[in-house]
DNA sequence: ACGCTGGCTGAACGAGCGTTTAGAATACTG
DNA sequence: CAGTATTCTAAACGCTCGTTCAGCCAGCGT
């Protein structure tokens, strides 16, 4: 049995081992992958047996899946957060690369979040891809109402071209090892999402190709 | 000792149980990861025993480099033979997207080197990041050309800028599991590049915001 | 003071892994 | 055709993994 103050919710349910073992497991899992992370590994780096997290969380998977659930819910915190202020930016004319830019902004420097969603997003596991088709679904609305207000221009394709757009704020997050590699900085800090979200700005306010705003009534070209 | 015919390259040194082992592994890699793929999988995959796998190969990570190496080479021709053929249709006003285009037509439909170079790139792993430099590399130095000729507009950072092209093309490849959850076809299909690709040359010529062409004079905007 | 509940541990178990080894089958050379 | 190198296998070894189990120990109501 437990008492009634349990039972009501306890107190602070987080600060107690079993939350460190999840803190523990969270970090070394957004490092190295779920897979790659023994049992022992976690225990050693919760300060606990091995025992003990499988006496609270009766498996490595169940474990696995109570830090998607924690993770998940920062997620859905930060979106929903991000999404209401978002809106009224764009719509006033603000950056449009700003999702990635207050996605890198709503966690702490050295928070194992970011990259612990990146994996998830990555796995091909299915609560990866509620992630994913959350933020899509996200951005789709979103387009609807630029375009609505006339701030987007209105696409043949909306499902694809919320993609598109999408996966260049996802990139920031989800390659930002690649592009770490690539670029010579960190994706997600400041300074790179910076030089970021300028590129993005202005391929989407002007395009990227031809040399000057090009009239709507002429096609692409054809043969020389 | 060899013969002298096996040491001149032999005539035909893939037609064997050794290149029978690395098509199987590549193809079980390819769908679940290396690290979820055991020694014993490969071997009856490839209808040999396991102590022939190790034979060959030296250990498991003898393998995985032999596959990442045949992956890196099948990666290079394809990206070689697609870059000649890419800059002269972009100079001439080519679809813009048709990187993408080219890589999944380059690969059979059911090959299994799309998927492992996907994992490859995304892994982490160095022989990973080397394939994704080359791509950048290769859209900076197609990039260069294509403001030289007055095809592109000119970007203040073009390591950025041609890194944000890259991603909406690598988007196809690396986050294609997770487009066609989100979007229902698959990305890499013909009739999922196109759409893909209608949406990219369309923001890429005119931009995805501002109602009309903006003129080149006028900023994007302030406060209202 | 007592018993009891629940967080917690040390030690062990069975399974599956990569790898080794000794030797059988096969193909090639002189 | 004999000898030799090569290809291939069956069986086992050592190790690490996730998991189990019996019991310790602190806190607390009675």
């Amino acid at each position: 049995m437990r008492s009634a103050l349990e039972r009501s919710g306890g107190p602070d349910p987080d600060r107690t081992a079993r939350a460190g073992i999840r803190d523990a497991a969270l970090r070394l899992f957004a490092d190295r992958g779920p897979d790659a992370v023994t049992v022992r590994e976690i225990a050693a780096a919760a300060g606990v047996s091995p025992a003990l997290v499988l006496h609270h969380y009766a498996s490595k998977d169940g474990l696995r899946a109570a830090v998607d659930e924690h993770a998940a819910a920062a997620f859905d915190a930060m979106l929903a957060e991000l999404g209401e202020g978002e809106v009224g930016e764009a719509l006033t004319g603000g950056s449009t690369a700003s999702l990635a830019e207050a996605f890198a902004a709503g966690f702490p420097e050295d928070s194992p979040l970011p990259a612990y969603l990146r994996r998830l997003m990555l796995s091909g596991d299915p609560a990866g891809e509620v992630l994913v088709a959350r933020w899509h679904r996200m951005t789709v609305d979103l387009l609807e109402r630029l375009e609505a207000a006339g701030v987007a221009r209105p696409s043949a394709d909306r499902d694809v071209r919320a993609a598109f757009l999408l996966v260049g704020d996802l990139a920031v997050v989800l390659l930002a090892p690649q592009l770490r590699a690539v670029l010579g900085v960190d994706a997600l800090s400041p300074a790179g999402i910076a030089r970021w979200a300028a590129e993005a700005a202005d391929v989407y306010a002007h395009g990227a190709f031809g040399p000057a705003p090009p009239r709507p009534d002429q096609p692409p070209r054809g043969e020389p």
